[in-house]
DNA sequence: TGAAATACGTTGACTAAGTCCACTAAGATA
DNA sequence: TATCTTAGTGGACTTAGTCAACGTATTTCA
């Protein structure tokens, strides 16, 4: 069996997401109603996981660059699907969180993205699945 | 403690790709001489674990398109990093490989990465990094 | 307290990445 | 041979990512 390096980790990784993307891609069209795309998606995820977060916390989790928060959140909020609020105890900071339909947005998209990767969990056991989700948490 | 569902595998892969390419950008200095980039980078180690493949075989691991292969394939080999060959049996594809100068620049670029990587496993032991890569070996 | 440093967000300008379609040429099918 | 499929190329376009400059709000601390 052939040596796994720390290293090919990235390729898997890489591989990983973008067979969800793919995967996604698919099937956009059943749930892609308001054409967020895959960084809308993985921004509107984001936030149903974290609730109301600065801009700012928001870059910082999705290790995206600030100028480009700005703008995926512009995008959505045009949409209609997040809020952006000025926080009342600092007068720098946007909080943002999403809207009533954004939550219903991010819920279909949560629907369909589990049914992706469930599929491509399908080689490994639900223990195994479990294990590697605990394993990647305290990654990162 | 928080329930960890499928579907945040697709926010944690994200993040610590996100966290690669981060840490190599701090860094990239030290080993980039020849400016390959994140993309650049990624096919450089695809095919040092690959040896000689086909184009065609290049853009189904790396699930990108196959027009991106091409012109990813160009920019490289213009640097002299990757070698394109007709295929002696089929007309129609082109194989590529690593030139003795793409060898050189995989092999620092794979060091950075193992480096950052490194770190970013710092939090689990050397048995769980092992398990994790078993895991993500089957399922990719 | 007030000046300097720092932090949050926005904008502009640019480069890289990704998508989609049409097209050529080689192989496969029948 | 006529037709279908497959590998790769190129064009045109959209999205994503980077980098620096700027405005405004908050800390810091002399």
């Amino acid at each position: 069996m052939k040596k796994i390096r720390d290293t090919d980790l990235a390729l898997m990784f890489d591989r990983f997401m973008r067979s969800i993307h793919f995967g996604l891609q698919q099937k956009a069209g059943d749930f892609d109603r308001k054409s967020v795309g895959p960084g809308g998606g993985m921004l509107l995820m984001t936030l149903a996981d974290a609730g109301q977060v600065s801009q700012n916390e928001l870059s910082r989790r999705m290790v995206r660059d600030k100028s480009q928060m700005t703008r995926m959140i512009q995008g959505l909020e045009g949409k209609g699907l997040v809020r952006r609020e000025n926080s009342t105890s600092d007068g720098r900071v946007v909080m943002v969180s999403l809207t009533a339909e954004g939550e219903q947005v991010v819920e279909e998209l949560l629907e369909a993205v589990a049914d992706v990767i469930g599929d491509l969990l399908a080689p490994i056991s639900a223990n195994e699945t479990q294990l590697l989700k605990q394993l990647l948490s305290r990654i990162v």
